[in-house]
DNA sequence: GAAGTCCTGGTG
DNA sequence: CACCAGGACTTC
């Protein structure tokens, strides 16, 4: 289930190893993958199938871009001048279990293997060198595609193991896993946005901004959320009004900040309102840096093999276990059709009984 | 605003 | 062998 953390931490994935490099060629080995793509162009399957290789391919993919749970690609083709704008994106969600796998042409072959991008050599002063993440730990050297000896514990294939005559060596596949089908991929014309980057993917431009992006400001999440006519959960896991948080970490932000889930948005204070915002990011950021900075966590998000920074998780899964603040058994109950784990003490549950039309709040 | 739908491996 | 998890879209 990855949310915005366990997403960024793929893109800088991608973005170290896979931007700058060229596709030569698609495979698609499970067409559910693309059930998203090209739906408004009214093509048959077969169709849609081979307009999704024919824009992908001879294609440079660009600095990838997220916001929320949405990553993608921007494309640009091989021959155009690098600073031209690019029009379309490789957009992918990993959904329950999608994962991004880079490696080389001779890596076993993965058993939910949906899709691989083949790639071309890495042109020199594309790709991560333009990547200026301030929260990127270790920043990659404009070199970090050459690969060092402890890079092959990422399964990139190391210069030093390719036959001679093969000048660049370099992962040479990206490929997308999925279990669950949830996620895919789709080519998506780019638009404008208040995105960091300018644009987004049309098909995600109804995806609100997320808890890292400076658009997302204390005051307009306040007067949404009071706007709203819905609980605090459902309103945090709604991607239209803020993006990236999903079950776990939504769990997490309710128990920083002290709120109970069913509370009623339109009673929130405004102080109440910052703190949860606030519990969002740093929830987000924790996770971020216990997977973003550790080789182990790169190891498992990029190569996909679990990869959940459950490490920082203080209430989700722990029901019975005692709150970390105050002692109290953690609850897990049904809501959603999914977990919501809180502590109820720390958590006071919202004065009007299940179901009712909630009473105002003071202030 | 909220329920129904898609999916499949793992679990009881 | 039924059931569950879970994100996001479709439909009410």
């Amino acid at each position: 289930m990855p949310e915005l953390p366990e997403v960024e931490v793929v893109r800088r994935g991608i973005s170290r190893w896979a931007a700058g490099r060229t596709v030569e060629s698609v495979i698609i080995h499970d067409p559910r993958s693309l059930r998203r793509h090209g739906l408004g162009a009214g093509l048959e399957e077969a169709a849609r199938l081979g307009s999704f290789t024919t824009a992908l391919t001879q294609q440079r993919l660009l600095t990838p871009q997220r916001r929320g749970k949405f990553l993608w690609i921007p494309l640009q083709n091989h021959t155009a001048p690098a600073a031209e704008a690019p029009r379309h994106s490789l957009l992918i969600h990993l959904g329950m279990s999608g994962q991004v796998l880079i490696d080389d042409p001779a890596a076993p072959t993965q058993k939910h293997l949906k899709i691989t991008l083949e790639l071309g050599e890495l042109e020199a002063g594309l790709g991560q060198a333009a990547e200026p993440s301030a929260s990127e730990a270790v920043a990659p050297s404009p070199e970090a595609a050459v690969l060092s000896p402890e890079d092959s514990a990422l399964s990139l294939q190391a210069a030093e193991d390719d036959s001679p005559g093969e000048a660049d060596s370099g992962p040479r596949q990206l490929r997308f896993i999925d279990q669950r089908i949830f996620g895919g991929m789709q080519i998506s014309e780019l638009v404008p946005s208040t995105h960091p980057s300018g644009s987004v993917p049309a098909a995600a431009a109804h995806i609100a901004a997320d808890p890292l992006e400076p658009a997302l400001d204390a005051e307009t999440f306040f007067r949404t959320l009071r706007r709203r006519r819905t609980g605090l959960k459902r309103a945090l896991l709604d991607q239209g009004m803020i993006s990236g948080i999903g079950n776990i970490y939504a769990d997490e932000a309710l128990w920083l900040a002290q709120l109970h889930y069913l509370r009623p948005t339109a009673t929130i204070t405004r102080a109440e309102s910052a703190r949860l915002l606030d519990g969002v990011k740093v929830v987000m950021l924790a996770a971020l840096e216990a997977g973003g900075t550790s080789f182990d966590a790169l190891y498992v998000n990029v190569n996909g093999a679990s990869g959940y920074f459950d490490r920082s998780l203080q209430v989700y899964g722990q029901q019975g276990r005692p709150c970390l603040r105050c002692g109290t058994e953690v609850v897990r109950e049904s809501f959603m059709n999914r977990g919501s784990h809180f502590c109820p003490t720390c958590q006071r549950a919202p004065r009007s009984a299940p179901g009712s039309a909630p009473r105002s709040a003071p202030r």
